[in-house]
DNA sequence: TGGCAGTACTGCGCAAACCACAGTAGTGTG
DNA sequence: CACACTACTGTGGTTTGCGCAGTACTGCCA
């Protein structure tokens, strides 16, 4: 992966720490994120977001049955996923260290 | 501005922060972020960019001859443009804050 | 003189990301 | 039985960042 992935894809690694708490199934995955602070984030990324991160073998997947609704498709991460969102994170926070000495130069 | 932008647009953050410092020509502000960091941001992005924060109101731009080789097209943020920098800028540090208890939390 | 490297910019077309929106389907309440 | 809430899927659209090709100007060197 390049770090041109991080230039988009910030989802992918926000989705992978709401997962790496604890498994968690999409619409509450949803929630989630938004208490955490993505407020504007749309339920139909984050879904896309799941079904991509599955599709390239990050984590693993089973249907619960619930009393207040449908079944629930939860999601977990995996090795893969474990080691992608490592990395992930890594990537990121140094990328997020350029940005802010970045901006702190030009002050603001 | 919705912060659906910075999802994705953390280039315009990066080049108005570049400007901020000091006028530049594209090839230059491709220079500048590269030594800062963003070593695999590709030239035809940083013109893309510029050309879009002109066409939306946020630089001013003049033509300045070279002797070293073709003329050189100068970009400098006006009054938008430093709006638009403090704006994202605030934004894009409460963002990267989110992104950063969000993953910790996870502990990576 | 011709060719090549370096500088500087433009334009085209692509893939991926995020989203809005619409649709499907199950459960519980009045 | 309609309605609200939960939960997921699918479609199509816009924007971004990028690779690549092309243009053009200067300086160097054989």
């Amino acid at each position: 992966m390049d770090s041109t992935q991080l230039l988009k894809g910030v989802l992918d690694l926000a989705v992978l720490a709401v997962l790496a708490e604890r498994d968690g199934y999409g619409y509450d995955v949803v929630r989630r994120l938004r208490e955490a602070g993505l407020e504007e984030v749309g339920d139909a990324s984050v879904y896309g977001t799941l079904r991509r991160l599955f599709k390239a073998g990050a984590l693993n997947s089973y249907v619960v049955a619930s009393d207040e609704g449908p079944h629930r498709k939860y999601y977990g991460l995996n090795d893969t996923g474990r080691r992608m969102y490592a990395s992930y994170a890594g990537i990121w926070a140094s990328f997020a260290a350029t940005m802010a000495s970045l901006v702190k130069e030009g002050h603001a």
